[in-house]
DNA sequence: CTTATTTCATAGTGATCGATATGGATATCA
DNA sequence: TGATATCCATATCGATCACTATGAAATAAG
């Protein structure tokens, strides 16, 4: 019962899908959303016009690829690091690690592309902006079921109030993501971690 | 030898630039330099735009000038709260709790126009975002220069490496910031201030 | 008054924005 | 082979971008 190997009929695409989208979460992720123009796109991708809005619908849908992709690629796999953190406080302690590292990455653009993708935008793209925040809240919302995790297995006390926690820890790392984007080393991102966990309550 | 009551020659103003002013600082504060458009501008500002460039110069200027009265009458007076603080920490903490009066104020755009006014900007416009660049730096070095007195003034154990705890406190406020963008209340920026302070070494 | 100076309102500048119409080129299918 | 499907290249769409040319209106100086 395996599916037919169903090949595309018409002529094939003359470029890699997944480079041309690298090159166009690069500029995103450098520029924001609104100020990468099309123009802008093409040239980095390397395609024309015509071939980005048959490939990726238009600018838009090819943001939130973008995003998709960033969040797959250049991100903290925080659910992974959730998942193995043998206590809450590891859990957090490890995710600003990582996230030190993902917001310094040689040869890529400095911040988290979340955070900064869609500060600056018109009314017309508000639900850009909207998608955004929604994974900024998303994240938050892990912070918030992995420190309950803790409540649950013992390592957090069940009077600490996690919400505060979960706003103060996501505060940080968007704090350490401006620090990235203004020039910060990993070291100076390093030592703004280590002070953050000097806040956990034990 | 006082200077001659130097009367303008021409026809008058016919608007109140200071009120225009603080129109347009509203709309770069929310939507941020780019984002903004002309007509945007002199739609808010209820004047044409001709009226807009010999008043203002041009974009630009108009929104350097917005930033300027920015941080006159809608941001943190720093200056005037770290001099009268009896001690560092108690400088960082009111600098923070005054901090987060600022960021959700009613009826005005909630974060720090500093940190999100320029975040996208294409290539254009970098020296705008150069200059907000350079305004986060000079918010940091205040900060380092009041915790340097802290140790002058002996409430800092001189041992303290003052360089990461500024990286620390600005990265608090920036992060505070985003939190403010994203609807977090008064109460909740708070209780990231409080915990903030208690990552403060004594 | 006349003259000089500045602002105002109308209208429109070239450039760039995101997105597309058209038709030829290249592939699979029968 | 012919039919069908998809992509590529050229050229361009109307809308909006920041900005301004033009001339009338309003003030002060002489």
């Amino acid at each position: 019962m395996t599916a037919p190997e169903s090949r595309k009929r018409g002529r094939p695409l003359s470029f890699d899908r997944e480079k041309a989208l690298e090159q166009a979460m690069l500029m995103f992720w450098q520029y924001g959303y609104e100020a990468t123009s099309v123009q802008d796109l093409i040239q980095a991708m390397g395609i024309t016009a015509p071939s980005l809005y048959t490939a990726f619908g238009d600018k838009e849908q090819l943001f939130m690829e973008a995003i998709q992709y960033y969040q797959q690629k250049d991100s903290c796999q925080v659910d992974e690091i959730f998942a193995n953190a043998p206590t809450a406080k590891i859990a957090i302690e490890l995710y600003l690690h990582e996230n030190a590292v993902k917001l310094v990455q040689p040869s890529k653009p400095h911040g988290c592309m979340i955070v900064t993708a869609a500060t600056n935008c018109s009314t017309e793209s508000s639900h850009v902006q909207a998608a955004l925040a929604q994974r900024r809240q998303d994240l938050k919302n892990k912070i918030k079921n992995r420190l309950a995790r803790g409540i649950t297995d013992g390592d957090i006390q069940a009077t600490q109030n996690i919400e505060q926690l979960a706003d103060f820890y996501s505060s940080i790392a968007q704090g350490m993501t401006i620090q990235a984007r203004d020039g910060a080393t990993y070291a100076a991102l390093q030592a703004i971690t280590q002070m953050a966990m000097a806040a956990w309550p034990d």
